[in-house]
DNA sequence: TATCTAGTTTAAAATCATTCTAAAGAGCCT
DNA sequence: AGGCTCTTTAGAATGATTTTAAACTAGATA
């Protein structure tokens, strides 16, 4: 049994935001009980915001925004790119990948172990690799 | 030598642009003799407005977006979806992958051997794979 | 070559996700 | 409790992209 076992749910998440860097307001820790408590999903600014309505909470939409941001800049959250359209973003931080389906804007994960980088590329001079991103785009076989 | 090897540049890229489906208007040959000359490049909308803008003709920004995205839907061009500030388009359709550097937003297109996929997992029922991307995110050593 | 029509282009307005702003509020240290 | 800094808020601003409605044109037909 960890010490966070024992919290309260809010103890629980305000100090995983304090382990982040992230002092736990009252909107992050909401946020994070929807977003952190292990379910693995894919939201948006939009989705979250329906989230928390649902909850019977209101939180200003460019909080909304700002959290989204601050928690994937301390990697609490990742950034997915699959379009341009807005922005998405992954509840599983762990390294795996996505098939896109462009058609039904649809996200799956790929098990981590289903996509096997035999050879990777030595970065530019000077830099490093931070992370492998692999989408595979597919669509229904009658279109 | 082939056919269009005989033809003027004009004529050239007309038939380009027939062959793909795309009637060959004054602006759509313009766009196609700046991007689909064999060069390997990234451009945007503004990117290519500017270099319209520097052969000394004027495209409407309207149709710059609708024929980037027409050049994509037909194959003539590829979008790279890296972050979601704007789109991006490569050039080179071949098959290859990129790192991306999003201090600098700077793109760069990975030899195409340089990342071998060993195993893809099978798309979902009544699905095909349509395209793999992998984007190597990399960042400078000293940050 | 004149005519027709569907597909295109245009400038300008509209859209929409996201960011910015300035003022009000809230952690948290002493 | 007091105070300082970081946050939140509602609303305005931004900026890439799409839409609109009218003017235009490629290409087919006569």
């Amino acid at each position: 049994m960890t010490q966070t076992d024992r919290m309260t749910p809010t103890a629980h998440f305000a100090e995983k935001l304090r382990l982040a860097g992230l002092r736990p307001t009252r909107q992050r820790v909401a946020i994070a009980a929807l977003l952190l408590d292990g379910r693995h999903r894919h939201v948006t600014a939009d989705s979250l915001t329906e989230e928390i309505t649902t909850a019977g909470l209101h939180v200003s939409g460019g909080t909304v925004y700002n959290t989204l941001n601050q928690f994937t800049e301390a990697g609490l959250l990742r950034r997915v790119m699959v379009h341009n359209d807005y922005s998405l973003f992954d509840t599983n931080t762990d390294h795996h990948h996505h098939f896109y389906e462009a058609e039904n804007d649809q996200l799956v994960d790929i098990p981590h172990d289903d996509v096997i980088l035999a050879q990777l590329p030595a970065a530019p001079d000077g830099h490093e690799i931070k992370a492998v991103d692999v989408v595979i785009y597919i669509q229904s076989k009658n279109s």
